[in-house]
DNA sequence: GGAGGAATAT
DNA sequence: AATATTCCTC
């Protein structure tokens, strides 16, 4: 390490004896008593610090005049008869900008902090210990930091950490000296550069992620059924879209994941075929109606772009989508749920779940769907953590979580709300009218959405497979951390609100904050920042909670179960498209 | 010289 | 695991 050298050019801590950091830092001792000066100044003294004492604050300011880079550090008694000891913080402050510790045998609190609020860096009661002036030197450090300007609080923490350690014992002169120090700002600044830019309009530092949101896949599926799979490519889709903040790089990623997905799908289902004979029955219900179903090559029919040319020889399908928006977003392929389920084991949720798919219609069809597949808020409740964390949840967690399902009262339920849905969808400003209305609402969408990286499969297991890992990316987990704190960092700029969900927040919802987010449920979110005292994290929390479709928790009460229900949705889907 | 896409990085 | 970036090919 550097050795801080006596000759610094800016003159710190320039000890003729000790050239380690904190050894020969320069304190200036002010106290009217003579037995405090002496004892301080043994003490001081013992730390290694260079120490200059005196009795009058009038004296302690000519001298600091005098050479205003004589000193690192000031040690002020408050109670001084020439003047307050406020007084000449305040100076120094202004004078000098040395660091100022206050120091008196009165720790009552209105003094204390009526010192800090004159800029004190530290509040000693007397008798003062050796313990609190060997780490005096912490405050000169902290101050050059952010002399540096660009001081971030980790690295400084951390070199401040590694210079405690190194120099402890004053033993070596294993410490950082200031020239690194600065260094370190720099470094940082230079980094800090190019985020600035995104400072600039309320983003963190880093460059956003772009949050795949249902809508937002939504209408990346939809392009490519309207492209057509095989010909799809990342800027076609793009222009399809026709989301503007979204880039060619955002989607040629989505699109690869995509791709992987069903590529995995696909392997699956061969191997599934492969040892059980035959693919799987088909789907029940192949709705004449709106829903279009999946499986079986033979499905492919109705749709304008049936993108099933991902699917291959085996003729397994993939997925089919119904292209053409108009309404008919509504019709999803809903057919995997369903096989799925009624290859499960429990019984319950088996009937429950082909049940509505055989006799509903398509639109009812859907919902019920979702139903099945998803967990109402009943079953967020059921879940148990722990296992859902598991990568091997399965097959009977699952079914379980399904036979709990109220269905047949859930879905009247639903089905009421969709029909409430779009009001509160629209009435919601984060999903702009374009969004809105291309799809009739959400559920639709998500029938939708889980088509498109469900159907493909029938397969219990890539089901099976995926919940659980949803499960996880509902918990929070700490890859969003760094996201995220970028992301509050520009949410508080701007004053996030909760309340208004404006087209901004939209955008920082998908652009700003952590991918994973968005699925987390509202329940761990409040658990998880209900803990943290900060206003990152609280907004953090929040922030989830609108990331999760409108999961606005004042919303709960007024509008049920879309919210909840959507909320859940949004999870299963995420992890329907995890690959 | 840009678009796609696999490989890598974060 | 989900996205972003990089890098190579066409």
């Amino acid at each position: 390490m550097t050795l801080l050298s006596n000759n610094m050019d800016n003159g710190c801590f320039s000890s003729p004896r000790h050239d380690a950091f904190p050894a020969g830092l320069r304190v200036l001792v002010v106290d009217d008593d003579p037995t405090w000066l002496r004892i301080l100044e043994k003490m001081l003294k013992k730390c290694l610090y260079e120490v200059t004492t005196c009795c009058l604050a009038i004296e302690a300011l000519k001298k600091l005049r005098e050479r205003k880079d004589a000193f690192d550090i000031v040690i002020s008694d408050v109670n001084m008869p020439d003047m307050d000891g406020f007084k000449l913080l305040e100076q120094v402050g202004l004078e000098m900008d040395l660091p100022v510790i206050m120091m008196s045998v009165d720790g009552e609190t209105s003094r204390v902090m009526k010192g800090v609020q004159h800029g004190a860096c530290d509040y000693l009661l007397k008798p003062i210990r050796m313990k609190e002036l060997r780490n005096i030197w912490q405050h000169v450090f902290r101050k050059r930091m952010h002399e540096a300007r660009d001081f971030e609080s980790h690295e400084g923490f951390e070199a401040l950490h590694l210079m405690m350690n190194g120099s402890d014992q004053s033993d070596d002169g294993n410490l950082f000296a200031v020239e690194e120090i600065t260094s370190i700002k720099k470094r940082k600044d230079a980094d800090n550069k190019h985020d600035d830019k995104e400072f600039g309009d309320h983003s963190p530092s880093k460059k956003a992620r772009v949050v795949w949101s249902v809508d937002l896949h939504q209408k990346f599926v939809k392009a490519v059924n309207q492209i057509g799979f095989d010909k799809v490519g990342p800027k076609k889709i793009l222009d399809l879209m026709t989301v503007p903040w979204l880039t060619r790089e955002n989607v040629a990623s989505h699109l690869q994941k995509y791709r992987l997905y069903l590529s995995r799908l696909q392997k699956e289902n061969d191997q599934k075929s492969s040892s059980s004979g035959i693919k799987h029955s088909d789907s029940p219900s192949k709705d004449p109606g709106s829903f279009s179903l999946l499986n079986t090559a033979n499905n492919k029919q109705q749709n304008d772009v049936a993108i099933d040319s991902f699917s291959h020889s085996d003729g397994s399908l993939l997925f089919q989508m119904d292209a053409p928006s108009h309404e008919g977003d509504l019709k999803g392929i809903v057919s995997e749920p369903t096989t799925e389920k009624s290859r499960t084991p429990p019984i319950s949720s088996q009937m429950s779940l082909n049940q509505p798919f055989s006799s509903l219609e398509s639109s009812e069809a859907s919902h019920a769907v979702f139903d099945c597949t998803i967990p109402t808020q009943y079953s967020w409740g059921e879940f148990p953590k722990g296992p859902l964390k598991e990568e091997q949840k399965t097959i009977v967690q699952l079914e379980d979580s399904f036979s709990h399902l109220p269905l047949h009262g859930t879905r009247q339920h639903i089905q009421v709300d969709q029909s409430q849905s779009n009001a509160s969808i629209n009435s919601n400003p984060s999903i702009t009218k374009e969004e809105v209305a291309p799809s009739l609402d959400i559920k639709p969408l998500y029938a939708g959405y889980k088509n498109d990286y469900v159907s493909p499969m029938s397969s219990i297991g890539s089901a099976v497979d995926t919940f659980p890992n949803q499960s996880k990316s509902l918990i929070v987990n700490d890859q969003s951390s760094e996201p995220i704190f970028t992301s509050t960092l520009g949410l508080k700029t701007h004053g996030f609100d909760l309340d208004c969900i404006s087209d901004l927040d939209f955008y920082q919802r998908n652009l700003l904050l952590g991918g994973e987010a968005a699925s987390a449920p509202l329940e761990d979110d409040l658990n998880f920042f209900l803990l943290q005292t900060d206003w990152y994290n609280m907004n953090f929390g929040q922030q989830n909670i609108n990331m999760s479709e409108c999961y606005d928790p004042r919303l709960v009460g007024e509008a049920p179960s879309y919210f909840y229900d959507s909320s859940d949705y949004s999870s299963v889907d995420q992890s329907l498209f995890i690959a």
